[in-house]
DNA sequence: ACCTGAACACCGTTCAAGT
DNA sequence: ACCTGAACACCGTTCAAGT
């Protein structure tokens, strides 16, 4: 049993760019277009041949099939993050600026909360920023294994905290929703539970944006703490 | 512009039990079995309705669709997670065993990481488990809005953790990789970045259960630290 | 009150056939 | 070397019709 290799588009050789016909890159920002402009279920095989008007089958010239496009399209997206420079700028403000970064992007392209836990990420790009971060950590005093941890808890902090935000803004916002009535049906909801009454009875639904930026201000601080007081004991 | 009241199944009124055909418990019972059997795309109405003996689209009397059949498998879920009582156990020992708690079931019901950005947790599972969580940072000192914020971040941090760790495990485990090949074609992708490889170097490939195990660790008592650290300030 | 099958409007992907 | 259309095996959902 030798098992089957790992497959990825970053793994495999791309078709050599000739001149005619389409290209892959030209694929892949038509692709991102429709993501950005659709989501996640707007992008189809049959409509991006389409938007290029092409059959849907000509698409598989130049990629294997759907998931390696969207490997593509992902990676596209780890191009726009900032990442500065730790020995610049310090560790933690290296850090923080990361963090802002790759929530912002996220953000600005909510189908990425489907990939995220789906596809892996070897592109350049991701390569990049993953590089990045362990240089930063690594800059912070943590070595060997513990670069990893660290690595992995800043990230998992950044996801988890901006994924709900992402479905948040996805049914309350593009779903055009009654604060009013939202509000009276949660409250239903968490009729049994006091606690959970309590806390709607504050103001929450006054302004999510500003509240969730607080709140990841509050759990990046914390967890940036955290990882911190492993250095000194 | 009223705008449409955001919808659930929590929401809205169930078909009141009666004795003949189908119930709804039994649906979301063999949805339950599909999905965990064969994962997110194994499960789909037809299927689900030959599982049943019935017409797929009996399966509309009981549910109003898809959607509102996950939301149900997905509270079911949570209804499996253990939150100890913090005013026994103190603190930090129930937010560790929540977070551990949590980590195993999302490993157990690994299609749950398709739906963690996608559908609201409003069901009464998910309540209870959210006042818990809710009780035990209130008991740890936090007050007002600081308590939104230390659970967000808390649990942030599980999601963000486990969630790759779920992909890992599709792609390697159930992909029956070979682990050498793996490791040499991850090198190619890192190839230019030498921080990247330094740490492929160590034996990361070595055993990924205790790996992530270690790691999550780690990560918590960081986060755990971290949030502890607000409350002194 | 519950269940059905037919039908609609879609999917991703394969493949023989074209230029 | 590149592109095509037809075809296969699926989807979720609606709806008129049945009992």
């Amino acid at each position: 049993m030798t098992g089957k290799a790992y497959s990825s588009v970053w793994l495999r050789e791309p078709r050599k760019a000739t001149s005619p016909g389409r290209s892959r890159e030209e694929i892949v920002r038509a692709a991102l277009e429709l993501l950005d402009e659709e989501g996640i279920d707007g992008l189809s095989m049959r409509k991006l041949g389409a938007k290029l008007s092409a059959g849907a089958t000509s698409l598989y010239w130049y990629v294997a099939n759907k998931d390696e496009l969207l490997e593509l399209a992902y990676d596209e997206t780890w191009g726009a993050i900032t990442v500065p420079d730790p020995e610049e700028v310090g560790w933690r403000e290296a850090a923080s600026v990361t963090a802002h970064s790759v929530r912002q992007v996220m953000l600005r392209h909510p189908w990425l909360a489907h990939l995220l836990g789906r596809l892996p990420a070897l592109g350049p790009n991701a390569m990049r920023v993953a590089d990045r971060m362990r240089q930063t950590f690594k800059l912070a005093g943590f070595t060997g294994y513990e670069v990893d941890y660290a690595v992995a808890t800043f990230t998992a902090y950044i996801y988890g905290m901006t994924l709900p935000e992402i479905a948040w803004n996805a049914t309350m916002v593009d779903g055009e929703y009654d604060a009013d009535a939202m509000r009276a049906q949660v409250m239903k909801a968490a009729a049994d539970f006091p606690d959970m009454l309590e806390r709607i009875d504050m103001d929450t639904y006054e302004d999510p944006r500003v509240m969730r930026a607080v709140a990841f201000d509050f759990g990046l601080l914390s967890v940036l703490d955290g990882l911190e007081r492993r250095l000194v004991t």
